[in-house]
DNA sequence: TTAATATGGTTCACATGTTAACTATCCAGA
DNA sequence: TCTGGATAGTTAACATGTGAACCATATTAA
């Protein structure tokens, strides 16, 4: 491939390669133990922050926002977390266009149910690494989100 | 959450997110500079492996099996590509079951085009990292796609 | 008070991926 | 030769994400 396109910069195109598999593999890691905890990623993040978060509730806006998903994705994640019976969906009193996401004891139990459960797989899922360098790759990672950031084409120009 | 899940793993929930949200950073950079070249990541990715490759020929199979995707979502990816006159889809004289893919003229172009304008992105996308933390986090990035795959759960138990 | 605008959430249309079922072809052996 | 798998590709149904349009409600300002 060199050879055919000798100006594309191999190494930063395999880097985005290298990152786009070991995010699948994540996946395809990750999927199957939420899926026996009737669950998803997305789904257990939300439960956690619910339980994380005093009174057990949040807005669907703040939870897209704190789990980095559109607000149209949360919608379907809450009615599937509803369905479930895990969270409750309720309008606010005070201000009738915010919506008030309650866990239930359901949730919270479903929440404290699975971290158990998790816990192998999540020390399996990175035993090739050793401390120093799991700490490194956190450190790399967090710079190269910022890189990213920095980087990013302004959608618009600024005024 | 540590206080509220306290069993649950957190340097490995963390590393997850931060996984999660490189990967997402990364489409969110790339995806608008592949738009404008009216291509994708993947279907650049297949115009790549073709031209370098001989011949200019492939198999949707061997596509799907290089490019790390379903055979399914190389059909529509290709079906695309064939829509833009990039490569074209004929049935293998020997074995009727077999599709060739060839690049077209047209195709070529569109990948040498494509080339001088991904260049800068590339280099600024990873442009935090020194070039010494960019090879560690190759580096580190192989050692967790192999600990993924040492650690995933069998399918099923070998007989 | 009322009109314009901002905000929160949902719905719709679409993009991109998966697995499972289906079709067509080839091949190996009775 | 013909029949029972393998193999290649597509199609269908579904999952999960997005942005844009839409609705209801609040807020601001004339």
């Amino acid at each position: 491939m060199e050879a055919a396109l000798p100006n594309l910069p191999m190494q930063e195109t395999v880097m985005v390669r290298l990152m786009r598999i070991s995010l699948s593999g994540m996946t395809d890691f990750f999927e199957p133990v939420f899926r026996k905890l009737g669950l998803t990623e997305n789904s257990f993040h939300v439960l956690c922050l619910l339980v994380a978060n005093g009174h057990g509730q949040a807005s669907p806006s703040e939870l897209s926002e704190l789990i980095g998903s559109s607000r149209a994705n949360m919608t379907r994640i809450l009615d599937s977390l509803v369905n479930d019976g895990f969270v409750s969906r309720t309008i606010e009193t005070r201000d009738a266009r915010r919506h008030v996401i309650q866990i239930t004891r359901a949730g919270i139990k479903a929440a404290h149910d699975a971290v158990p459960r998790l816990v192998e797989p999540l020390k399996r899922a990175f035993s090739d690494l050793s401390p120093e360098e799991f700490a490194l790759l956190e450190k790399l990672l967090r710079k190269t989100i910022v890189s990213f950031d920095k980087g990013a084409l302004p959608l618009r120009a600024s005024a």
